[in-house]
DNA sequence: CTGAAAGCGCTAACAG
DNA sequence: CTGTTAGCGCTTTCAG
C-alpha cells in the first residue's frame, strides 16, 4: 500500500499533525523534528493523498475542458495554451470532446461536476439555454474560450471575429480586388459564421463595392465541403478574383479546387484564410491568413478561470484578443485594377 | 453548499446508509423508501462527492496521458481514440504535454500519482530507465501506446514500424522505382527512426537494389527540416525518382521542395508518406501514405490499461496493430523501367 | 511548539 | 431491510 501520513509520523516518531504541519506550515515546527519528518517522507516516498485533501479543501486543482474535437488543429492549439497555463498555476486538465453534441456535452458537464473540477473551460461552442441551466445548477465557475455569450453574464476570451474578417477582406480590396467571394460557415454559427460574414459584408459596403448579398457560398466545417463550395462559387461568379475563406481548412479546399481547375494562385485568384493553423504555412502556395492568437486564447482562458475561481468574479467580463494578418503567398494584387 | 448524503437522508426521512444503498445496491431497499430517496436526490440535485468515494475505493476513474505535444495531429488522433474508449469505460482523461522533456515528464508522473490516477498512458516516447524507475516507484499501471519497450515488461500497443516501412518501400519498388531516397528521423529514435530506416533498407536489399547505406537524409520532426533535407537528398542523388518520408509532415516538406523546384509529382518523382494524418488528403497532390490505425491505437491502449487495472496483468503484453497503405496520387510508376 | 480529537462525505460491516 | 458506527487520509481547532 502507499504510505500514509501515519506511516511517516511513526517513522519520524512524531504525531500526524506534526507531519501535516511540516507540509503546510513548516515554520511552525522545530527544526529537529522537521528534519526527521522530511527524512521519513523521503524514505517512504510519501505523497499526500489528493482525495483526502480534496475532501477538506473542496478543491481538486483540476479543470474540465469542453471542446468539439481535439483533432481539429485549431482546438489542439488552444488546448496546448490551456495546458501550459494550467501547469504553471498548479492545475491539471481533463479533456472532453463534445463533437458539438448536446447530450454528450451535458453528460460531460455532469461528469466534471461529479469529479469536483474547480472550473470549466467551455470552448468554441454556443452557450444554449440548457447548457447555461446546467452550469447554474452546478454552480460551476465557467470561462468561455473562443466563444462568448451576450445573453448570459459569462466571462469569455476570444477575438473580434467581425473586425478580423473585415480586415482580411479590406486587405484583399486594398490589393485591388473587386470581385471577392466568400466561403462561409452557416450563419447559424454565432461565432465563426455570422460575425465573419458580417465583417465581409461591411468591408464590401464601406469600400463601395457591390454587395447585394455578396458572393457567398456556405459550407459545413470540412475540407471536402469547402472544395465543392468553391466549385459553386466559381460556377455562379466566374469573374471572381479573390476568395475569403472562413477558415484555413476552407482555404485549403479552395486551393485544391483551383489547382484542379488549373487556376493559378495567386496569379489568377487570390485566397485568404482564417485562423493561421500551423498547416497554413505548409500549403502550396503558403496561405495568407488572418491569425488568431490560438495559444494565448487558451492560456488567457485558464488565467481568467483561475481568477474567477479565486475571487468569484473577473473583469473585464468579455475580453477580446487582437488578431493579425499573416501575409504569405496566396494573395497578390488584383489584375486590371492596378 | 452542495448537498451531501446527509441532506438527502434528512429530506427523505431515512438514514444515510439507506441513501448510500439506493445508489449502490438499489435492490436491497424497499421500494417505498427507495422512491423517497430518489425524489430527494432529484430535488436536491444531489451528486455523490468523488473525493469521498475515492478515499474509500482508492479509485479516481481518471487516466493520465503523457504525450509529446497535442498539436501534432498524429497525437491528437491517438488521444481522441483514448478519450472515446475512456468515456465508454467510465474514465476521464488528464492530458500532459511532455515536449519530450525529461523533467517535464517526470513532474507530470508525480503529479498524476498524487492525483491518484488509476493508470498512465505513456505515448510515443522512449521508456528511459529513470522513467521506468518512477513508474515502479509509484506502482502505477502503465500501458505504452505507439511505443514499446523490449527491456521492460510493459504492456504496449503500436504498429510494426519496420514492416510498415518495408511495405511502403516495396510498393515503390513494385511501381518500378530503383532509386528511392528516404527522409528519416534520427536513428536514435527507437520507434519512428530506426525501425522505419531498417524497413527501408530491408526492402532495398531483398529486392536486389543497391543499398550501400541507401539514400538516406535525416531530419528532425518538422516540416521545414524535411524541406531542406529534401534539398540535400536531391543534391546528393539527382537521379532519385521516389522518396519515402518517415512521416506525412516530412512528405509535405518534400512536396513543397519539389514544387518549388518545378519537379512534378508524381510524374517525375513519387512520394510516399507515413501515418496518414488527416491533412494528407488535403495536399496537392493527395498523399499516398502508410496508414497507422491512429484512433484504434488510442482506443485499444485504454482498453488494455483498463484490463491491466482490473486484473493486474494483460496478454498479449506487446500488441501490434496492422498498418495499411493508402494509395492516393503522389506515387506513380517509375519512368524508364516499365 | 505539539498531540489528541473532530470531521470533510461516503461506504461497509455489524447489529437489530 | 435499515440504522449505527467505524474508518478512508488529511487538516485544523483546541488544549497543554
Amino acid at each position: 500500500m502507499k504510505p500514509t501520513i501515519r506511516d511517516v509520523a511513526k517513522l519520524a516518531g512524531v504525531s500526524i499533525s506534526t507531519v501535516s504541519r511540516v507540509m503546510n506550515a513548516p515554520d511552525s515546527v522545530v527544526e529537529s523534528k522537521r528534519v526527521k519528518v522530511l527524512q521519513a517522507i523521503e524514505r517512504l516516498q510519501y505523497q499526500p493523498n489528493a482525495f483526502a485533501r480534496g475532501l477538506i479543501y473542496k478543491k481538486s486543482h483540476t479543470l474540465g475542458v469542453l471542446i468539439p474535437d481535439i483533432r481539429n488543429p485549431y482546438y489542439a492549439g488552444v488546448i496546448r495554451g490551456m495546458e501550459d497555463a494550467a501547469k504553471s498555476l498548479g492545475y491539471s486538465i481533463i479533456i472532453c470532446n463534445t463533437d458539438r453534441d448536446k447530450e454528450r456535452l451535458i453528460s460531460y458537464l455532469e461528469n466534471c461536476n461529479e469529479k469536483q473540477v474547480d472550473g470549466i473551460l467551455f470552448t468554441s461552442e454556443t452557450v444554449y439555454p440548457d447548457y447555461y441551466a446546467e452550469i447554474r445548477r452546478f454552480r460551476l465557475p465557467v470561462v468561455l474560450v473562443s466563444t462568448h455569450s451576450l445573453e448570459y453574464e459569462l466571462p469569455s476570451v476570444k477575438i473580434n471575429d467581425e473586425a478580423a474578417a473585415y480586415d482580411a477582406v479590406s486587405y484583399l480590396i486594398g490589393l485591388g480586388h473587386r470581385r471577392i467571394g466568400m466561403i462561409s460557415l452557416p450563419l447559424s454559427d454565432p461565432i465563426a459564421g455570422l460575425p465573419r460574414y458580417q465583417g465581409y459584408m461591411r468591408a464590401l459596403r464601406e469600400h463601395g463595392l457591390p454587395h447585394e448579398g455578396g458572393q457567398v457560398i456556405y459550407a459545413e466545417h470540412w475540407y471536402d465541403e469547402a472544395r465543392s463550395a468553391a466549385g459553386r462559387l466559381f460556377g455562379q461568379h466566374p469573374q471572381t478574383t479573390a476568395v475569403f475563406a472562413a477558415s484555413d481548412e476552407f482555404a485549403m479546399g479552395v486551393l485544391s479546387f483551383l489547382h484542379e481547375r488549373g487556376i493559378r494562385v495567386p496569379d489568377e485568384v487570390s485566397v485568404v484564410g482564417f485562423d493561421n493553423i500551423r498547416m497554413s504555412e505548409m500549403t502550396i502556395p503558403q496561405l495568407t491568413t488572418m491569425a488568431q492568437p490560438v495559444y494565448e486564447l487558451g492560456y488567457k482562458g485558464v488565467e481568467k478561470l483561475h481568477r474567477l475561481i479565486e475571487h468569484g468574479s473577473v473583469t473585464p467580463l468579455r475580453e477580446y484578443l487582437p488578431h493579425s494578418l499573416i501575409v504569405r503567398s496566396s494573395a497578390a494584387p488584383g489584375k486590371g485594377t492596378q
